[in-house]
DNA sequence: GAGTATGTGCTATATTTTTAGCACACTGCT
DNA sequence: AGCAGTGTGCTAAAAATATAGCACATACTC
């Protein structure tokens, strides 16, 4: 199951998985930059290392440095992502997600955005027949 | 900030907050029924323990057993949740999450629950402004 | 072209996590 | 009353995680 590959990470690795999916890529020293918790340079370095071990990440070298890419593209991590956050707190139902989501962020959205979010509900209405 | 306490999780203690918090509240016994990877009873009543000294569950008795219940609310919990997802892989933009989760379940959203979110729609409108 | 800065590879060690197992308490039977 | 079943408390040990440090390479600057 692709979710193990998520629940088989421990602490460190999930924190840094998680900064380099929100930034796409990263180096050593940018994985350290966003973390609130920092460990050493070599901590990080030896983390990078076990996930690419594991396979969750690989390294492009770039100029001098690497910079560590997600084997699993951010879409399908987030559709995991998605999905576990459906079962473990919606019940598995996607419309209290959306609503839970409109009702936290209602302030936030703009018409157009609503608009646009209007339009998609249409688009599933044709789609569901 | 609420977010360390997810993070400083281990992976065995995050296993289990998140089958308490998809079944609301469990005894040592479901808790073990919904691990995929069940390790011993005992060591499930170790991890219980240990999440109670740090504060995360608290138990109450049920006639003989234990029943651990969160001591963070589910809703409080899965807004923690939301939050996380949107700035790992939406960039923060609830537009995109609602349009992801409208995607993903587009072909599972009855006409009743299309209209309901229209609705929710129509509301985040007008307060927003 | 010597010195500083910034990389990597690797190894050893501390710390945390995860696990199992024993001792004891309480229930419900027969 | 004795026994099986199902709990808990606690402790000790194994396994995995997290961290630091050294040795060496490469770029950059003066």
């Amino acid at each position: 199951m692709s979710d193990s590959e998520h629940t088989g990470l421990s602490r460190r690795e999930r924190q840094i998985m998680d900064i380099i999916y929100r930034r796409g890529r990263a180096t050593v020293a940018e994985v350290l930059e966003e973390m609130s918790d920092p460990p050493s340079y070599s901590a990080v370095r030896a983390l990078l290392r076990i996930l690419k071990d594991k396979g969750h990440v690989l390294h492009e070298q770039d100029g001098p440095r690497y910079v560590y890419v997600p084997t699993v593209p951010r879409e399908e991590a987030r559709e995991s992502a998605m999905k576990r956050l459906l079962r473990t707190y919606f019940d598995g139902s996607p419309e209290s997600a959306v609503a839970a989501f409109l009702d936290m962020s209602a302030s936030e959205l703009s018409d157009e955005e609503l608009d646009r979010l209007a339009e998609l509900i249409e688009e599933a209405r044709k789609e569901g027949r």
